[in-house]
DNA sequence: GTAAGTTCTTGACCTACATTAAGTTTTGAC
DNA sequence: GTCAAAACTTAATGTAGGTCAAGAACTTAC
């Protein structure tokens, strides 16, 4: 059960007494969204940390010309916020959408900013998944510039073996950062390639 | 003076009393580069966190070809590390080189981690700063994914308005992603349209 | 079950940027 | 001040990946 999911992600990283967790589940609230609903759109203001317990979200951006870029995915177990616009409280350029029928935990900022000071232990654990985000963006914008589409289709392979199957081909596509038509091509020629 | 300026990018974030202070600054370690040193080679550990206090650091990887890609500029006031190491404590891929005579103070990984058991508000002011890096570095790769490196070029001098004067251009080029020879070709063509 | 939307594929053509090469200017060491 | 190395520029040519268009294969809604 979700409760369950949420606070062995947490304790992984930090130990919490019985009545931490208590106090911390019933800060949330969960809310679930059919396939293809949008949690948020861009211009709005984030009031929330997202945390999936079931189906999976897209974090995107739409550019001037209209054309999307996955920036993130958040199957279960993982969070998900437009980050830019929760620590600014501004509103944010990030869409985030539901790609199949998603069940959800919500923190809200203040509630998360009270928790860092009632209990310091939850500022810890956000630290981390933080720096453990920030490592992976800096090793995707590095693969970005010097890897080629093939490489980072790989990469992706490697690093989501479950979403490669579940996932739409086109959001692939956009996230390791090619057009569908040109990662259709080229799944076909590394099946030309496996063959040999 | 230096200590002054460390400091100071702490408060802005959060409180410190007198003692917290001195506390803080007796795990400095300062240190100083010439040009062109360096301060981290891929495949070391990395073991500190590296504030600038003078000069400029930049961070870069090699990739297989042998060409590098800057990942960050260091300039006085900010923090550079090879995070996935400082983390993990096993082998990085980043290099960390002065491109100027540097000064920099050093706060060890130990240290750093006993500071946040002591202190909780360091705990907090490091946590601010690596949310508000990983929003650059989202913001970065959604702008590689969706913009021409013209834009990202203007994008680099909005953000960055003194470093464009201060660094070569090959390192420009680098972290915008391009080669020398096109970020040439580029400025060329800017300078013909701005005469319009 | 069928119509309408999506998603995926394939083909012809195009472009932003890379590569190679050669020359010029700037920087730095003695 | 001079020589060597590094940084920068310019030009010719190459290519990874984009664009446009049209059809095929799935999904979804009633």
């Amino acid at each position: 059960m979700s409760a369950n999911l949420i606070i062995d992600s947490i304790t992984r990283h930090v130990q919490l007494s019985a009545d931490e967790q208590a106090h911390f589940l019933s800060l949330l609230k969960s809310k679930t969204y059919r396939r293809k609903q949008f949690i948020l759109q861009d211009g709005q203001v984030c009031k929330y940390s997202t945390f999936v317990t079931a189906g999976c979200l897209r974090g995107f951006t739409v550019d001037q010309n209209g054309f999307e870029h996955v920036l993130n995915f958040a199957p279960v177990g993982w969070w998900i916020a437009d980050m830019y616009s929760l620590l600014t409280q501004k509103p944010g350029i990030l869409n985030i959408e539901s790609l199949e029928d998603t069940e959800v935990l919500l923190l809200s900022k203040h509630d998360q900013e009270k928790l860092y000071h009632e209990i310091p232990k939850f500022e810890r654990f956000f630290r981390i998944i933080t720096e453990n985000s920030l490592v992976s963006f800096q090793q995707r914008l590095i693969d970005n510039l010097s890897l080629t589409a093939e490489e980072r289709y790989h990469n992706f392979c490697r690093r989501y073996p479950t979403l490669i199957y579940t996932l739409p081909k086109k959001q692939i596509a956009s996230y390791i950062g090619v057009t569908p038509e040109f990662y259709s091509r080229m799944q076909h020629k590394m099946l030309l390639k496996d063959k040999k």
